[in-house]
DNA sequence: GATGAATGAGCGTTCATTCAT
DNA sequence: GATGAATGAACGCTCATTCAT
């Protein structure tokens, strides 16, 4: 897996035929577009910060917005991408004995992708507000093929008596809100704050599955 | 509290000595703010929808920025308000035998509050990220004096055994992820989707009490 | 002439039926006009100045280049009233023996005018070039009637052998462009420089009368 | 001389590597503001006199007032450059026996370079009350450095006796304002009256030099 | 392919002026 | 007579986009 990681997200970097100038384009675009929003960045402060004329942008995006599209789709594509490949999906199921153990995979998976990727997530949730393409690209990707795959994952652990009753989407709900929960908290709210990464994932980790009460109450 | 709270909602739309087209422009700046972001929003569109001059606006707004501030603050204000109240802080503290009550109250109270200023909500964490005097006065507000007053909430029922050995700030940050997390899914990524809020927020707060496991696999 | 030039002076603060809050108007319209210029100042800036609405500037002058004019105008006409006054005139023929005597009571007179209403003097000279009101009214008292009266005194010296024979409109250029040329470069360019005044008048009117030439040529 | 004069005259429209329409839109700038004061001219104004779009003006000069000063900065380096240059000044103090002849040259060259460039010097003198920045370069070029120049060479002559004693700056003050004053009456306050421009130029130089006061008649 | 000058629509803001109170 | 809210045209300036080189 982490050799398919690698090569996922070295995609953007070295693929796609980018040629040096675009890549420029990019790196700027994802710098001032996650500081100060895509509405609030002007091309000729892209141009700039890249080193290149203004026109060369538009050589390679049509519009603004087609390079704001160019930088957020790959990166829901990359972030989509394990959960698609059929083997991985196959792995989930008969790997991870525990739900709990399911759930240490994907954060240590998925979360260390938005961590890494940390600019372009952060342009992701802010833009998606106020870009209709990108919500669209997001419900079809993310709403729509993901969420089928966890349903059916959810179902599988709630079957094995691993996951309360609830309807699968609620529970996906409250695990996806609990983990970017303290995604945006640690990297986007308060960054500053000393954190203790290691024991932070691990109350989240128990949180999800068990909730504020101690175990004697119950 | 229902006196109060009612109060302190009418307070924007009915007090504070906004003249009749001072309310409109507020009016529709909310709506445009909401609908396409502050950046996106030229204040011609919102002297049109308001149904005034343009001069108008900058006549009870020095800067757009201002109108923004203006709508925004007093909802961060009344958002917290009852926080601060002394009684309501003493009610909290002695009316609510469970920490799964005084959530409760909390929902029912300050999440109603959001919905009912879902635009204003909206319009707050959507601009957030860009606007450091929003930022400012938020961690000021919010973070500074409503933590505080929260620590001690969740170390009163820590104390009492019904909150797990656990930084009180974890807590916090838990459940008030997973309470804006239900906020944020229902009414701004999928409303229309089919909900049952009574449900779901007792499921939301189930999950924040006992988290996914089943009492019997403990 | 003490007494004449008394009232005069004082016919714009005290006469012309001008109300107080009109007075404050003319009062802050000659500061900002005179510091930043007509064009680059506000109505706005002027009320506020004045401690007045911005409308009630507009009741008691129609537009702000009636303003303008209203200040402008009295500035002018009192400057030439004493050379209009016929009895005046009369004493400048008789009085004077000497060229010299009529320039140095010139001097004392009207430059002391000048030098006492110097932001109004200020307003005259800079927005002499833009407003086309104010040199219509210039040239129409000034050159038509003043530099007429100047021409025949003059002649009268000319005739006296005190000046040389040259145009009288030369001689009147010639002269006033050096009393002028010292007020604008004592109080208007250097007035921060330190100046002997009486010294400095004293070899203005000995240059006009004698010239840089030395002693010999007399 | 007049083959350098010629070059550094032509600098400014032919030299400093202005494009086609960088040059239109200086020329159009001249024009307006000498006619209407550099605050009543807008830039769409400009823009369309000089025939180029309104965002053009702004490609070449960030501000209005960039424009302003790239059109009067040159022109007062133009005029001061004479004098800074070596060569001039050894020229001025071994070529000219007589104060007289130096006045003579200096009228012959500078203020036909200034009746040259009218506009500019119009533009020049009506901005300098109200332009700091402007104010501030005048002061430095022309105060600190040519009054010193000319301070040196009025102690020469004063040291050959061809000028009374008096303090070298109250001879330049008296100097410069009877030929500022000979160029303005003669340019923009009446250009309309017929003027024997060799005339009164000699009036002019003979009034400095001998002042109005006839030789014999003391 | 890359440039950057040129564009003109649109921006946030200011302004002199009006008018109901 | 005085007010100040309201106006909308005009302002200086920025923007995404085009295109000749």
């Amino acid at each position: 897996m982490s050799e398919q990681e690698k090569l996922i997200d070295e995609w953007f970097h070295q693929e796609e035929g980018l040629t040096e100038k675009q890549k420029k384009i990019v790196a700027a675009a994802i710098e001032s577009f996650a500081a100060k929003g895509y509405a609030a960045t002007s091309t000729s402060e892209i141009a700039k910060k890249a080193g290149v004329a203004e026109g060369t942008i538009f050589r390679h995006y049509k519009t603004k917005k087609e390079l704001l599209l160019a930088i957020v789709a790959p990166m829901m594509a990359k972030f989509i991408a394990p959960f698609v490949i059929n083997d991985f999906n196959k792995v989930l199921n008969h790997d991870f004995e525990r739900f709990e153990d399911f759930l240490r995979a994907i954060i240590e998976n998925r979360v260390k992708f938005l961590i890494k990727n940390m600019p372009l997530f952060r342009i992701l949730i802010q833009e998606i507000p106020f870009q209709p393409e990108l919500r669209e690209q997001f419900k079809e990707h993310i709403a729509n093929k993901i969420i089928e795959r966890f349903r059916i994952i959810v179902e599988h652990y709630q079957a094995k008596g691993q996951i309360i009753e609830m309807p699968p989407y609620s529970v996906i709900r409250l695990t996806v809100s609990t983990v970017f929960g303290f995604i945006i908290a640690r990297y986007l709210l308060i960054p500053e704050a000393q954190w203790d990464d290691e024991e932070e994932i691990e109350r989240t980790v128990h949180f999800i599955m068990h909730g504020l009460t101690p175990p004697r109450s119950q």
